[in-house]
RNA sequence: GGGGCCAUCGUCCAGCGGCUAGGACGCCGCCCUUUCAAGGCGGUAACGCGGGUUCGAUUCCCGCUGGCCCUACCA
């Protein structure tokens, strides 16, 4: 069989998290299977319809790397891929539900399936459409219709069961009696999603349905639908949700969602997928950390589990790590380049690489890391920092003053640097740790940064000995209380 | 209210009748070490409850509890 899978986001605001995770199983799914990847627009909503979604959608899959074949910018043989210019298909389906007796119209207006709606709840009962109009007389209705404005609703059998064989859940069944006569065409001829989600899954050959957990307890209208079309259903796997923190679905309130807010903190988008991919399904084994390829040799529905799974930032960190110390040199610096200050000089920057690999969890840490390469007015450590614990003001003074003279004269080397400093260490009775640390803050203003004698070495000779000098100077003009 | 789904460390997963219940994140130690990381080693921590079935249940069945999703002329 040839495998035909879709992705099919609405279009009403930036690529979301959990989007991209469904996008990904239906991408791995395809590529294992030599099949083909859709992407189909369900635009049917005006009212939530935002025009800069069709963008987000296509630059957030475009940076994490997924690909299709089919889609509204790539054509395709069973186009159009919107679903508003698929209008006239879905208006000649439902009237073909309606002429076979499966559908009929509605004229029911809001305001009165409102208060039906008011009433039930005040009584306790079941809120549903009291299928009003289903009783009709068809030629009636149909005279009606030509004139009135109303909505096709489709014919739910009073009872009875309607089961599906989920990938991922297993059997499933559903009382007819808890299924109201669903709106398959708006009053403004759009259709619902319930009814174009089925015409085009069938009409663009579609194999099989992979989506959203929370799409299960709709299933059964689609399978009403499909069964009055005489159509049979492609096989479905329902996804586990990607849930807040809290447990409930992921949100906008639950921090960053959007794909590209986690492009502007740092994260690599290979990064990115190995840890989305890893909520709900696992391999079985104890390997985790995976690119792409290997995901899709990897991937299997079967090993997609049932329980949704809670966001964790600190594990996406982590792997956020793991793949950036497996970059290249030099495909790491462009990334980074990407983070850094348009000014600062890029063949420094390049050199910078092997000091903060191994130090990064996201890019966005970068430019901190190694400012004090690139500016040198922001480099001023206080006085008070600068001496060591249980050392004078005026030692620390002298104990630059001999790294200084190492710093001039060593050979530019890190063995020399490091062994001339060593020395001096020694002779002025310092740990050498105490004398790295005040080097550190004298050169970089910081307690924390890349190994500093490599510092030094891509800060120059010149520049480093000028920064001792500055921290010479303000320990002498330092308060009284620290001399 | 109705329908559906789910349930192993705090979190993400493994387990698919018999295991000292395993890995990863986090956390805590130790090692390495010029700071911070990275790396290595070790530790912490879980089968929601009650009934069955079975020689034997984390695993199968039922109930309970809890959580979540849907219940629109939204997707």
């Amino acid at each position: 069989m040839t495998v035909r899978v879709r992705f099919a986001p609405s279009p009403t605001g930036s690529l979301h998290i959990g989007s991209v995770r469904t996008t990904l199983y239906n991408y791995l799914f395809a590529r294992q299977s030599k099949g083909t990847l859709i992407l189909r627009i369900e635009d049917t909503d005006q009212e939530r319809f935002v025009p800069e979604a069709l963008d987000s959608i296509y630059d957030g899959l475009g940076w994490v790397g997924i690909t299709w074949d089919e889609g509204p910018r790539e054509g395709g043989p069973h186009g159009p891929y919107v679903q508003s210019e698929r209008l006239s298909l879905y208006q000649e389906r439902a009237r073909a539900l309606v002429s076979q007796g499966d559908a009929y119209p509605c004229f029911c207006s809001k305001e009165r399936l409102a208060s039906v709606r008011t009433q039930q709840q005040t009584r306790g009962e079941v809120t549903r459409y009291d299928r009003n109009c289903r009783t009709i007389e068809p030629a009636r209705a149909a005279a009606r219709a030509a004139s009135e404005p109303h909505v096709i609703r489709l014919k739910v059998p009073e009872d009875g069961t309607i089961a599906l064989d989920d990938l991922v859940y297993g059997h499933v069944e559903w009382p007819l009696r808890a299924i109201e006569d669903q709106v398959l065409l708006k009053s403004d001829g759009f259709p619902t999603y319930q009814l174009a989600v089925v015409v085009d899954d069938h009409r663009m050959r579609i194999s099989h349905v992979f989506r959203g957990e929370d799409w299960l307890p709709s299933t059964p209208k689609h399978l009403l639908v499909y069964r009055a079309f005489g159509w049979e259903a492609p096989p479905h796997a329902h996804l586990p949700n990607v849930l807040g923190p809290d447990g409930k679905k992921l949100s906008k309130r639950h921090g960053a969602t959007r794909v590209e807010e986690f492009r502007a903190q740092g994260y690599l988008p290979e990064a990115l997928l190995n840890y989305l991919a890893l909520i709900g399904w696992s391999p079985g084994t104890e390997e985790e950390v995976f690119d792409v390829a290997r995901m899709i040799e990897l991937w299997r529905i079967e090993q997609v589990h049932k329980a949704g799974g809670k966001w964790d930032r600190e594990r996406l960190d982590h792997f956020n790590g793991l793949h950036i110390r497996a970059l290249g040199p030099d495909a790491l610096f462009e990334r980074l380049a990407a983070f850094a200050p348009a000014h600062w000089d890029r063949a420094l920057l390049r050199r910078t690489v092997p000091l903060v690999q191994e130090r990064l969890r996201t890019l966005a840490e970068f430019p901190d890391l190694v400012s004090f390469l690139f500016d040198d007015a922001g480099v001023k450590p206080a006085a008070a920092q600068l001496v060591p614990k249980k050392r004078e003001a005026a030692e620390t003074v002298e104990a630059l003053a001999q790294a200084a003279v190492v710093t001039r004269f060593a050979d530019w080397s890190a063995a020399a640097l490091e062994g001339g400093l060593r020395g001096a260490a020694d002779e002025l009775g310092w740990k050498a740790g105490d004398l790295f640390m005040a080097l550190r803050l004298a050169v970089t203003g910081k307690t924390v940064t890349p190994p500093i004698i490599d510092s030094i070495l891509l800060l120059g000779r010149e520049r480093a000995l000028a920064r001792i000098e500055r921290a010479q100077e303000a320990l002498q003009e330092g308060p009284p209380s620290i001399r």
